[in-house]
DNA sequence: TCAGTCAAGACTAAAATGGTCGGAGATCCA
DNA sequence: TGGATCTCCGACCATTTTAGTCTTGACTGA
C-alpha cells in the first residue's frame, strides 16, 4: 500500500543520476555532460524500454531535454532543487491524491459516495501534509546519499523523524 | 497516484460510521448497538458484497467484532482511539511503504536495484513521515467532521496546513 | 550514408482491483 | 426441537492497471 509504481522508481532513479553526473560527482573531469538511456538502465539495472518511456514522459513534462543523433541522450532541463518530488511522481502517475472525489466515469461529476461521506474532511488534511512533504523535497536531497547496508525489517513503523 | 483503493475507503467509512453509532451521535437513545452490512452500505451508497469482504478482513484484524445470525452484525472491537488510519489501511492492504526494497518473488530478498539504488535512503525518510502521520490518526479523528460542500479542485497542490 | 540515438505506438502477460455468488453457521420462534 | 431466516464467510469471475516487449520511424553527427 502507498507503494510507489516501477515507473516513478525509475524516474527518480535516473533524475538522481543525472542530478549527480551534472554536478561532476561521478565523472569529475566533465560535469554537464550528457548521458543516455542505456547508461543509465545498466548502471541500475532495469529494463532499458520501459525506462526509455519513462524518460520520454519526463522530457514531455520539461523536466528533462532530450537530444538526438549519437552522442545524444538525456539532460536535466532545470536545476535539480528546482525539481520536487511531487512534480515528476504527478508527471509519471498522475495528478497525486489520497482521496480523489470524482466519479470514475465523468471527471467532472463527484463519486458517487461524496453526499455520505464522512471521512472526506479528515482524509484531506492528510492529504495535504503529504502533498507538503513531497513538494518540500527535491532531486537535490536525494542526491550524495550513503547507500543504507542494513537492512531494516518492514515491520518499523511510526517512528518519529 | 498514492490513492486509496475503494476497499480503504470504504472500511475507513465504515469504521467511522460504527464510531459515531457507538458513541450515541446517531441514534441516542441506544448506543453500542450492532450495526449490519446492509445499513452501512446503503447508509454510504456503496455495493453491499464488497463491503462485506472488507468487514471480513477488519474482523480478521481484530478491528471489528462479528455477531452471526439474526440480528447480527458488526461493532467495534476496541475504542476509536485505539484504531489508527494506518492499522486500517494494513489490514486491507497489506503493509504499506513506498519503498519496499524486496523482491516480488522471494519475500527475503532485497530488490534487484538495492545495490545500485541511489534513492533508497531518502524515500525511507519520506516514508516514516507519512507512517508518523497515519499513525497518529485514528478512527475517533474522523468523527463529528462536518462534511465539506464546497467541492475544491484537484489542482490545489502544496497547499501548508 | 550510416550507425546511434530518441519518439511513439501496438501488443502481451501478469497482477491487482472491483464486484458476484452460493453456501455455512447462528439465532429466533412456532 | 427443528426449521426458517438472517447473518457472515470464502471461493469465484471480470475488468482494469501495470510491467514489460517489440516494431517502426525520425533525427543527428561523423
Amino acid at each position: 500500500m502507498l507503494k510507489l509504481s516501477k515507473k516513478a522508481d525509475y524516474a527518480l532513479m535516473a533524475l538522481q543520476y543525472m542530478a549527480m553526473v551534472r554536478s561532476g560527482e561521478t565523472s569529475p573531469f566533465n560535469p554537464n555532460r550528457i548521458v543516455n538511456t542505456k547508461e543509465i538502465a545498466e548502471e541500475h539495472h532495469i529494463p532499458l524500454e520501459l525506462l526509455a518511456k519513462v524518460l520520454q514522459t519526463l522530457a514531455k513534462y520539461d523536466m528533462v531535454e532530450s537530444q538526438n543523433g549519437p552522442k545524444g541522450g538525456y539532460l536535466l532541463a532545470r536545476e535539480p532543487r528546482e525539481i520536487s518530488i511531487a512534480q515528476v511522481l504527478e508527471a509519471i502517475e498522475g495528478p497525486l491524491g489520497i482521496a480523489d472525489c470524482y466519479h470514475e466515469k465523468d471527471e467532472h461529476a463527484p463519486c458517487e459516495q461524496i453526499e455520505h461521506c464522512n471521512i472526506r474532511t479528515p482524509l484531506l488534511r492528510v492529504q495535504e501534509s503529504i502533498f507538503h512533504l513531497l513538494n518540500s523535497m527535491s532531486i537535490e536531497d536525494m542526491m550524495a546519499e550513503p547507500p543504507l547496508i542494513i537492512v531494516e525489517s518492514r515491520k518499523t513503523k511510526g517512528v518519529q523523524l
